[in-house]
DNA sequence: GATGAATGAGATTTCATTCAT
DNA sequence: CATGAATGAAATCTCATTCAT
């Protein structure tokens, strides 16, 4: 009785937020068809309706969080002209993307796990990092022919450093607390790592750095 | 008819084996017990024969690994006495275990998809690291004194950065390559990315390489 | 496809009914989901769906058997005015009870191996014997106003003992059968008992009986 | 370890011990083979070895349970001449039998829920009630020849009343004192309950009892 | 006599999905 | 749009029983 002839697009983004979570915390196959019915104060059936099959959804819920991550992405405006601080910027937003919101980490871990399979499914998820990638590409050229980076750095390889480091320290928290027996959860650990983070990407991609190969 | 009492520890290793490449596989819940039975041509009571429940036999696939994994990291000699040609060993070794045996990393997904509950059940799984800690921390520690790595570096926070440098590469591959459009999977791929990863590691700890600080 | 939506209460009452007598002839180990499934046409995980399980089952199965009780109590009109008369109406209508519904003593002894388990979790079930127990003690009471009954008679005593004396015939027909070779289970047997119930009753009850102690 | 080689007649009187004790608690069906050779400290095989499948244990539990009355019957001795007093000696007698072993009750309930099935089966338990039966008669005959008791008592008659008093009191402990609200099993309860009987059935056996059709 | 390992059948329960209204 | 009732397949787990030693 709380719903009767509710508008449909909401009710549709609340199956999808229901969703989420469930195939966040639980993946595809611990996730429950029922208990997202449930939690949405619907019947089953209208998941069906709505999406059609269980698989069907959690497409859905792959591409929504897609979606939101691509939208988030959009907003990020890197202001300054400093490329250095810029990309202290990208990194620190990378990391608060991943840690407000943990159910990316989880689906993408579940589709990895699936080895691609449901996103393959999707058309439109190809350009996943474009704003990103892009403005990131943007900051790093220009830090090149500034001289502020040093020269010939991959865009690509960066990111993937950085997103490595954001991604892991938060994707792994709970096995690496119990083994390392270390604080990893606290805002503060939190916040040190990030720090490293940005430390060892700024030496990495700052021209002050000697080359490896020079050292060696 | 084939098996009849051959060998008890034998059909718990099996069981263990394609227990750990089912759970690796399909997750926890996707995991099946009838296709782990059939697997072993074992009737599947037989797995609670030897494990009880499926919970059980999960938290002891999970502890095989962790022992497979320190068991790995005991064998590992880092014979040099260069503590930067140490360093980059051990970040090979650490690539090339988790390529090697790709349910190291799935069964820790799985774990902190579950937020580290069935490791929590097992008791002798707090050293994890050890072994690799060890080697890394007297690395380290010889290479700090020697001053060919700055000072105060620490080693889990260098193990942490090359860790997650591995770890996420290999975890995220099936996204990131459709997502990114690059090819992540071929040896030469893999080869160049650890390459990076020595370098960075390398630059983040040699003596050489200028505090940050002082650049900014 | 005979179902289909039919009648969900009507569903509900033929569940209750086939696993009543399902509990009453096997107990609650012996007594088997599918079986009861399938005597009502319907696909096994229906009874979960309408009882979650075979144990909330069982404590309705109970529950109905009680209802089933006191409403046939409640018909209960003991019209005569005569309390000796009374009486054995009232034992009379205890043994049919028992007679024709053989599940009320199947589900009793059930429920008194499991030492009330199942009963305990039943909040309204306390009240069993109300009307029962209410009739008797109205007409005790007349009786030992009227001077027909001896004084201080306990109605609870007077329903143990005639209680006891139409249950046990009934439930321990088959072993009693066979151990004293004797016919317990013709009309004609069983009449003759509750004339000896009667007899020994009204004997206890009546004023006109000598005193035990007087006796002795 | 804790056997090897043992006395085998003291196994086999082990595991009907614990058969009886697990079958009177549970049932046919709800007993446990396991539990009853864990319980024994044996393999489950053992029990096949003595006892051929469950079912002919069960069987073999019965019978024991039935000498065990009739041993115990043997024992019986009403030494006393005072018919009403030897009466009295055999109620108590079956009540405390009946409640020291509460094992008997169960296992005949058990054996009336499967209709005598079991029992059947046995060759030797035809005469269980021989002695007390036989004891029983002498003592009514003696009575009524004494003129204590009234004429023609029949005396199969007079043991299933006062068995079905001491029984059912016993057998439905648990649901009566849930719905009567009714202390039943304090040693006071139960002290004051077979006084009850002892004095109906005085009542119906002595000869200064009127007939209850002259009060009639 | 005794055991540990193995089995097959079947028990309870779960779950994605569909039908009729 | 929405639902409650129903289904079929399959999942986890249990249990009496047997085999080889």
């Amino acid at each position: 009785m709380a719903r009767r002839h509710n508008d449909p697009a909401r009710t549709r983004e609340q199956i999808l937020a229901k969703a989420t979570d469930e195939f966040a915390r639980l993946g595809f196959e611990g996730g429950r068809v029922d208990r997202i019915a449930a939690r949405c104060n619907l019947s089953k059936n209208m998941l069906y309706y709505y999406f059609h099959s269980k698989e069907k959804l959690f497409v859905a819920v792959l591409e929504r969080m897609y979606e939101r991550m691509r939208d988030q992405q959009r907003d990020l405006a890197v202001r300054t002209s400093d490329p250095a601080v810029a990309l202290e910027q990208l990194i620190r937003y990378t990391f608060n993307a991943f840690r407000d919101d943990p159910t990316i980490i989880r689906l993408m871990n579940e589709e990895n796990k699936h080895k691609g399979k449901y996103l393959k499914k999707s058309q439109r998820v190809r350009d996943l990092y474009g704003p990103l990638l892009e403005t990131l590409t943007f900051v790093i050229e220009r830090g090149c022919k500034d001289g502020v980076f040093r020269p010939n750095l991959d865009p690509v390889t960066i990111y993937l450093m950085f997103c490595a480091l954001c991604y892991h320290y938060l994707s792994n928290q709970f096995t690496l607390e119990i083994a390392l027996g270390r604080d990893m959860s606290s805002e503060s650990a939190q916040q040190r790592w990030v720090d490293q983070i940005v430390e060892v990407m700024s030496l990495h991609c700052l021209a002050g750095s000697p080359s490896l190969r020079k050292i060696a």
